[in-house]
DNA sequence: AAATCTATGCAACAGCGTTGCAAATGATTA
DNA sequence: TAATCATTTGCAACGCTGTTGCATAGATTT
């Protein structure tokens, strides 16, 4: 509740109930979430446009992270602080071919991998495919 | 000319000109291209939609394969020979977010990654955002 | 060349994501 | 607490992406 409000102004965002239920959804739930899974659970309080420009917001105020997906995007909590100015991610993500969640890997680290000549790396998504444990039996 | 035929006997589909010209694109832009790119270069001989089936077909026989892109979905030949029944890639897109181009960088193979129990992969998919050799000056 | 099967073009549609603008809401100050 | 200002929201509208059904055109087989 409160800590809702300390994480948007932290990062410069006024609080308004919207901004306070998409942050919630993201927490509670602890899969990447698209638009689509938002407005599901929030569509009959706000406005498409609303969710929308709201996953924007969060984005460039580095409070979520896009997450890539073979079939649209999805969105997850940064967990390191990432702020307007700052926004790196080395993230590995689970998509789970069974039950179709994504999951961010927080403890896992992407090894290093030798670029040819000339490249100068950014940014590392990884992103695996498979079943998870849930769905693993 | 010949090869193309080849290419597309191999995988079972009938030779027409859009699938030519669509596996052409492929081959002779090495980078991975999104639908867009091909309606940009094809869309006055081709249909929209005949685009999308192409796609949808090639991927589908294993001449092509999804390249994930924070921005869109985007398409590359497959390096070693797919087929319908088997279609597995480890591939590394390296993105360039200068000039906006991605490309597969064939010869790299993604290192192992220990997974917690339970997590059983299947496929592999590394993006690599940064400056390419042309745009790093 | 005829028959058969597949691919194409067209029209229509659903979903995704964005923009402009007026009204509502949150923050700030008095 | 009320007034003010800046920001956010909802609505309407739009363009882009991707899909489906169906009649026609084209490729393959005999």
């Amino acid at each position: 509740m409160e800590q809702l409000r300390e994480t948007l102004k932290g990062h410069h965002l006024r609080t308004t109930t919207c901004r306070e239920d998409v942050l919630s959804a993201f927490i509670n739930k602890k899969n990447a979430l698209s638009h689509g899974d938002l407005e599901g659970a929030l569509g009959e309080n706000y406005d498409r446009v609303t969710i929308y420009r709201t996953l924007k917001t969060f984005l460039e105020k580095g409070i979520i992270h896009k997450v890539l997906d073979d079939e649209g995007m999805r969105y997850a909590l940064c967990s390191n602080n990432c702020s307007e100015e700052k926004h790196q991610h080395d993230h590995i993500h689970f998509k789970c071919n069974a039950c179709g969640e994504t999951n961010c890997l927080e403890n896992l680290h992407i090894p290093a991998v030798q670029l040819p000549q000339g490249y100068k790396p950014e940014n590392f998504n990884l992103l695996i495919q498979g079943t998870c444990p849930k769905c693993n039996n």
